[in-house]
RNA sequence: GGGCCUGUGGCUUAGCCUGGAUAGAGCGCCGGGCUUCUAACCCGGAUGUCGGGGGUUCGAAUCCCCCCAGGCCCGCCA
């Protein structure tokens, strides 16, 4: 709709100057479109902007492609104002259910995320990469993809070997009511501080990971035995997070199906192999000082060995690969990548999130420092509770509750993935509790407002033809909704889509308290709810597009 | 030491890729609005050397170079 127009209004720039850009921008406050071409004309054809831009007004105005666009020169500037047609058509379709889902594609997408280690808990840094996988994730679904979201389980490093170390050596009883997670977290924490003591510990553990690599009976099991009861918490957390995984895809399958070493034994055969005691590829060519070990000397494979396995079986079977990964993987994420382009395999794209801190500095599950995401969950569901109580005491508790489980779950989330990518944070409780404007508790009670003008009439004729300004204004807002799903699995940001959501809530906020709608009448307040119903089900997908429940009071 | 990312009002942040109309928001602060469709809301006000310096351009928060500050990385860890 937007992006029709888009491509009528550019092609038609594009014929009337002949260039090959149109310039064509966001028009702001001044007009739905806008080109600045006439300043790029200005050397060619050695005439004033503004004489330019009049002129391409005047010319573009008899296009009869753009019957129903307004046309106007402002200055240097090229303004266009999409008249009622085009609103009652995005109204039209915004009423219908799952509106902004795009044409259905045939590329097949694997989109991996969170793939924490099992050593210990979720924490706030973690639930920083479930959240921009699992809203892509949605996003991709939306935007007409076929995706299976994969968890890589990291069953087989040197911290499974030392939680197990831990499990056989020191005191490990389960607390009772103690989360299995939580549990490993603080064997794994004990057998750290042992080995900070006694570094004979050390060579023991070494002991567990070559007997795991060679596949010894007793060993595979006690290191399956605690990755799955950890694996059991990430689910937990993952369930009220609302995020889901389609697969959860086990490293060590890719020692014992063979995999690993055929794509070692590729690997040696390149002419970037430095085979002497350990296999490494040498990729300062490409810029990367340091090797990229694959095997250690003892024989045993590293990481990045069983990662390329993994990597090269995505390949095989999609057509987009999409990895969700910390900063802290940029480099050997960036070596990864180089390394399957030279193998002649499918390139993953990789979404980097820079890093969640705590005021005290880093996150650290070794050290015990970190917020766990369940301690969180359950913090803001109890801030939630009192909050919804407050305010509607007459409601049941269970329904109090549900309320505050799904509040809470959309504080989280859109705290989060709001943040652009790129910038790291510091973890702070007040704005990880705050239910206030830019959160997603607002954007939720804008949705619940339309449901209940909506739920207070029993029937209406729906009526397409907008008058008022503010009408107009939201309409086009929920207007732009498709091209922001675009650009979303086009960009691979996800936090487009929050700071989307929001404005169409403010958008929403701002006409519901200047134009009635219940206490109008005839074909006002029959359009007035046409476009209610239209920014309930706008706000509905994008709520639920960001994985927070759409709820209907609150 | 080298590489990557970040630096926008007191605080948090959008815009940067793809340069253009007075840099947009929230918190906090000041003032106003609930017998009214849910005030988790709305309206108005004060607050900005867009880290610093140079360059490119008709035009730079946006592109290029240098510098400063913070984060992450540079392992036979994952």
């Amino acid at each position: 709709m937007l992006h029709d127009m888009y491509t009528v209004i550019g092609n038609a720039i594009r014929e009337t100057t002949g260039t090959d850009d149109a310039l064509l921008t966001d028009g702001g406050e001044h007009a739905d479109l806008a080109s600045t071409i006439a300043f790029a004309l200005a050397k060619q054809k050695k005439q004033a902007p503004v004489k330019i831009a009049q002129d391409l007004a005047a010319e573009l105005t008899k296009n009869p492609a753009l019957a129903g666009v307004t046309i106007e020169a402002k200055g240097p500037y090229l303004n266009f104002i999409f008249g009622s047609a085009y609103v009652s058509e995005v109204l039209r379709a915004a009423v219908r259910p799952g509106y902004g889902n795009l044409p259905k594609k045939t590329v097949r997408v694997v989109l991996e995320h969170t793939s924490a280690n099992p050593n210990g808990p979720l924490h706030v840094g973690h639930i920083r990469n479930s959240i921009i996988g699992d809203t892509l994730a949605r996003a991709f679904r939306k935007a007409g993809y076929p995706l299976e979201v994969q968890y890589y389980v990291n069953d087989m490093g040197r911290q499974i070997a030392i939680v197990v170390w831990g499990f056989d050596n020191l005191d490990s009883t389960q607390i009772e009511g103690e989360k299995e997670d939580a549990h490993i977290a603080r064997v794994y924490i004990a057998a750290n501080q042992e080995i900070q003591k006694d570094e004979g510990i050390t060579q023991q553990v070494n002991v567990l990971m070559q007997l795991i690599e060679n596949g010894d009976p007793a060993t595979v099991r006690k290191f399956r035995k605690e990755v799955s009861r950890c694996l059991d918490g990430f689910k937990v957390t993952m369930k009220d997070l609302n995020v889901a995984h389609d697969r959860f895809v086990w490293e060590s399958d890719f020692i014992r199906n063979g995999d690993t070493e055929r794509i070692v034994n590729k690997l040696k055969e390149m002419p970037q192999a430095r085979e002497e005691e350990t296999l490494a590829l040498d990729l300062s060519e490409f810029g990367f000082e340091n090797k990229y070990v694959i095997r250690r000397s003892d024989g045993t494979s590293v990481y990045a060995a069983r990662d390329l396995a993994y990597h090269a079986w995505k390949g095989a079977n999609f057509d987009r690969v999409i990895d969700v990964l910390g900063a802290d993987h940029k480099l050997i994420g960036a070596q990864l990548q180089c390394t399957m382009k030279l193998l002649g395999e499918r390139v993953p794209e990789i979404v980097h999130f820079e890093f969640v801190s705590l005021p005290e500095g880093s996150m650290s599950t070794r050290a015990g420092k970190f917020v766990s995401a369940d301690d969180l969950i359950t913090e803001i569901r109890k801030r939630a509770f009192d909050e919804v109580t407050a305010r509607r005491p007459e409601l049941e508790e269970e329904t109090r509750k549900s309320i505050a489980e799904s509040v809470g779950l959309a504080a989280i989330r859109y705290d989060i993935v709001k943040v652009s990518p790129e910038k790291s944070t510091v973890f702070d409780w007040k704005d990880a509790l705050d239910f206030e404007r830019q959160s997603g508790p607002y954007i939720q009670y804008a949705h619940a407002r339309a449901c209940s003008i909506l739920d207070k009439v029993e029937s209406f004729t729906e009526c397409f033809d907008l008058e008022t300004e503010q009408e107009i204004a939201l309409a086009k807002q929920i207007a732009r909704f498709p091209m922001v799903i675009d650009s979303v699995v086009t960009e691979l940001r996800p936090h487009i889509l929050a700071t989307y959501a929001r404005e169409l809530a403010d958008t929403f906020n701002t006409f519901y308290h200047f134009e009635p709608v219940l206490r109008s009448e005839g074909a006002v307040r029959n359009r007035r709810l046409t476009l209610v119903k239209a920014v309930q089900n706008t706000l509905k997908e994008a709520l639920e597009t960001l994985g927070i429940d759409a709820i209907h009071t609150m």
